[in-house]
DNA sequence: CTTTAAATATACCAATTGGTATATTTTAGT
DNA sequence: ACTAAAATATACCAATTGGTATATTTAAAG
């Protein structure tokens, strides 16, 4: 049974997360906090030790949403290569998946944290390799079980394809326009048939 | 003739720009401004309207410095495979070229600025849409001289190139590991070879 | 060398910042 | 309903924020 403060503290970290999202750390102030909750100070500071503390909760928040979704998609399909096409698949839809939450959190808070904030650059580093490894696991796998090439490294192509979803949400984010987005993940797709695809 | 005025404003700017591209606008205080420069208050606004100006003034720089690297690097090459893969040399190292100015300032100012300042946002497109148009002009410069296959597109070529090279160097500055930018830039010379080509 | 204008420094401002101590209210157990 | 504890609100704090008015210094022209 969840505390009335667990019940508070997870409302505040579910409200404040797109806030913290699209003003970054610095651009959001405690007014800001407490507007968009509706609680006092008091209540913030009840609840979290400082403002650092809720800014990494609520990134950790974003990213759980992001994680949970990914896996499901994944889990509905059970060879390497329909897992790949799904993870692509949840990505084409990314840019309005993220657009009322003020875009991707790890293109957001890693660009603002970096060279600012070593505890959420931590967090955006975690999340990062975290969805990576996925991605080269699901690849492994496929080699292992004869999907996918053998001569292809899981790792080497994990990285080209987070890059270029990353590279195609912040185009789609700055231009306002999916069409960026839905050109990589095509391109990813073309990616997984001409050189993963055994 | 240089006035007195002109050269202190052009000091500002290039001490300042690399901060304003680390810290961000509101991550970057007049403190900050006047220890960089070692100027006092006076001074900065004596040579800009306000804050806004100067990080606008900060950001065109850095952009300015880019596009001139890129169309020297350009110019070089006659043929239109040649400028594209000149373009894609220069990316494979843009994550050194950037380090010390505190990363990729189009990656950096956009996402801080977006939600948040219109003026800079504004450069931001602007600075991106040029980029991107000058790759698509050599794209189609090279259809019509027969360089390159008939059925292209080059917006969509230069959209997918420039997006890669942005997911590239943000995956880089995030893990400080200049290999996922080598990667893209390796893949884009791919894509040269493979797609557009005749 | 003097004068004048341009450039920079100093001293200040109200507003806002993140944070805290304490007062008040709400909740849960009896 | 009463009490104790938990949760929230209020009132305050020093420090910092962006910005300005004015004083001082520096540079250019005669």
């Amino acid at each position: 049974m969840a505390t009335k403060a667990e019940i508070t503290s997870d409302y505040i970290i579910k409200t404040v997360a797109p806030v913290f999202n699209k003003k970054g750390y610095s651009g959001t102030s405690l007014v800001d906090i407490t507007k968009a909750t509706g609680l006092t100070k008091g209540a913030i500071y009840g609840n979290f030790r400082d403002k650092n503390e809720l800014a990494v909760k609520a990134f950790v928040h974003n990213i759980n949403v992001i994680a949970a979704r990914i896996e499901s998609a994944v889990m509905a399909h059970q060879t390497s290569l329909g897992k790949l096409f799904a993870i692509s698949a949840f990505y084409k839809n990314y840019y309005d998946f993220t657009f009322e939450n003020g875009g991707c959190p790890i293109l957001n808070v890693g660009i603002d944290a970096n060279h600012q904030n070593p505890d959420l650059m931590g967090k955006v580093k975690k999340a990062i390799t975290n969805l990576q490894n996925n991605i080269a696991d699901i690849i492994d796998a496929g080699i292992q079980n004869g999907e996918i090439k053998l001569n292809v490294s899981g790792q080497e192509y994990a990285r080209r394809i987070f890059s270029m979803v990353e590279g195609g949400i912040f185009m789609s984010t700055m231009l306002q326009d999916r069409k960026y987005m839905e050109d990589l993940t095509t391109a990813i797709d073309n990616l997984i048939v001409r050189e993963l695809k055994k």
